[in-house]
DNA sequence: AAAATCTTTATCCTATAGGATAAATTAGGC
DNA sequence: GCCTAATTTATCCTATAGGATAAAGATTTT
C-alpha cells in the first residue's frame, strides 16, 4: 500500500477532526460526572485503557462512528454535539 | 469472542443508524448530480463497488466517520447533515 | 436497438482498527 | 501521608473493516 493518499482531505486534517471530537467527548463526560471506566462499560468496552487512548488520541486510537452513537445515548445527548 | 453484546445499543439499532446515514448520503449525492464513482474517487476510494455497498448497506458495509467527514467536504456540506 | 455509463452483487485478501492486558502514574479522598 | 480511585502509557493479538476485483444488471444516451 502506498503512503500517497488521493483523498480530498489530508491525514493531518483527519487527525485534527478526531482530536476535536475527543475533546468534546471528554468535556461532556466530565460535565455529567462520569468516569472513563463507567462510560467505557456503558458502550460495551471493557478496557478503560482503550477508552483513554481514544479520548486522548494516543497510540493511534480514536472514537469511531459507532462509539460516538453509543456515547451520545449513554450521555443522553445528540451525536451531532460531538461534531 | 462472544455474540453477547453488553453495550447500551443493540446491533439492530446500530444497523438502522448506519442505514439512515446512507440514505442521506445518497440523497445529497444525487442532489448534487454526482455519480457514485465521482464521489468515491473524491474521498480516496478507487472502488465504486465498495462505495455502492456502503451506500446500500450491503454485504455488511457502511460509511465510517472518516468517510462521512470526507463526503461532507466533497459535497460542500456539514457532516452533521448526515446524522 | 445498441452502446455507453452507472450501479449492484458476490467474493476475496490483508493491514489495521478494535480492544485487551499489565503496569505505572496521577488525582482525589480521608 | 496513605490509600483508593481514576487515568495514562506501552504493547500485544486477531477478527474484521476496508477496499479491491470481476462480472452482471440497470439506466441513460445516442
Amino acid at each position: 500500500m502506498s503512503d500517497i493518499d488521493f483523498s480530498n482531505v489530508s491525514k493531518e486534517d483527519v487527525y485534527e477532526f478526531y482530536k476535536d471530537i475527543s475533546l468534546k467527548v471528554r468535556y461532556y463526560r466530565e460535565n455529567k460526572n462520569m468516569t472513563q471506566l463507567e462510560l467505557a462499560l456503558e458502550i460495551g468496552i471493557n478496557s478503560v485503557a482503550f477508552y483513554s487512548n481514544c479520548e486522548n488520541s494516543k497510540n493511534g486510537k480514536h472514537f469511531n462512528l459507532e462509539h460516538l452513537y453509543k456515547i451520545a445515548k449513554a450521555l443522553d445527548m445528540n451525536i451531532k454535539d460531538f461534531l
